[in-house]
DNA sequence: CATTGTGAACTTATTCACAGCG
DNA sequence: CGCTGTGAATAAGTTCACAATG
């Protein structure tokens, strides 16, 4: 227990611990056991127990863990103390689904700008935001401390305008663009691919021997 | 290689090197290297090599692999040689989207029908579709062979949505959703959580010492 | 002779199982 | 007694490194 590193695989359940915290929290839970959150997550008790011991000692044996101390703890190692901001950059279909998105404020994520190309958008108010253009994301990344970026750009700008937010200083990117986007390494990018997600999807489907589709029988 | 599975981190990295084969075929490349489908995807040879052993024997030593012929290899694997229909339950800011998203139906995932409960949105047009009652699914899956549900509705209803689904027939899930959905093991979900992503995100963001917020300094 | 295919080494992640403790 | 915390065992994934070969 003297690595203080956290594995990447427990940072990746961190965020449904806190929402199954948050959950109990709302129906007046005071105390949970590794295996209730285990139900909630979807997931078994000794896995959670093993990722909540990388953040320390925050269980009581016999009990389980206490919810508003355990809500306090995975909130700050995920760096969720303070409201985010985050820029949103392309506003077509995907982005401005994602700025009406009222999960990410729910969250404690605010959109500080959304940033398109598009001379017809830029000035335009989507969801209660003015579009703002391209040039203004570093004041506006410096201005308001952005550390995040979520990158709904077409795949064929996406490199360019990558290259353009991390120069502003961004540090982390999600991007919805179905490309690999090369970045400094003191960058963080997640993709999401939907297309991607339902090749996954399909396979398994297939695999579980379903018909490709509705040619014949 | 006796064994016929294939690795879960391998079908998950298939559909890049699909992508980055149709990119090299659209560019006239008819052969490429390991090292080639690498760059193009952020990884590294070896690991392709590995991935592409588990399909079979489809390089040629000194040269690299035949484009067209890992195509329709990867795509058969995959369970993509004929177009898969897809049926999107919740017609919110998201679902609109998806459904106006182009990238589905250039990857071969048409949609089927879109469905949502709400009555006034039932009958509606949204991106050439006209909205479906949820009464008509189990006639939509059957008739069409949909084995794809991609599912945006609320979080509160979310399960309930789903044992319908599953009772339709459908046998993989795509859920955006942020919560946990129990379904039995004959059907694969994938959940892709947006808040959950820029949590993950932060953290790292976290780490790399960049400012919670621009409280102050 | 460039590049694949793959055992072997290594790293990361998961699960087991039980001692330790409130 | 119930539930955590954790070493030890197992499994999954990645990287190395090199013999095999078109």
């Amino acid at each position: 227990m003297t690595d203080r590193r956290i594995p990447d695989a427990t940072v990746a359940r961190l965020p449904a611990y806190l929402q199954a915290l948050v959950d109990a929290a709302e129906a007046g839970v005071r105390t949970i056991s590794s295996d209730e959150l285990a139900q909630a997550a979807g997931l078994n008790s000794a896995k959670v127990r093993k990722d909540l011991s990388f953040l320390g000692t925050y269980g009581t044996r016999g009990v389980g863990y206490h919810v508003a101390e355990l809500t306090t703890e995975i909130s700050g190692v995920l760096g969720l103390t303070d409201d985010r901001p985050v820029v949103i950059v392309g506003v077509g279909n995907l982005g401005r689904a994602l700025a009406s998105y009222d999960g990410f404020a729910r969250r404690g994520f605010t959109i500080a700008a959304l940033v398109d190309v598009d001379p017809a958008l830029i000035g335009t108010d989507i969801a209660g935001h003015r579009v703002a253009a391209p040039d203004t994301l570093p004041a506006v990344v410096s201005d308001k401390g952005v550390g995040l970026a979520v990158l709904t750009t077409p795949a064929a700008v996406a490199q360019a305008v990558t290259d353009r937010i991390v120069d502003a200083g961004v540090t982390a990117i999600l991007n919805f663009a179905p490309v690999h986007l090369d970045v400094p390494d003191t960058v963080t990018v997640r993709t999401v691919d939907l297309s991607t997600e339902l090749q996954i999807l399909s396979f398994y489907a297939h695999l579980a021997g379903d018909l490709p589709v509705a040619t014949g029988r």
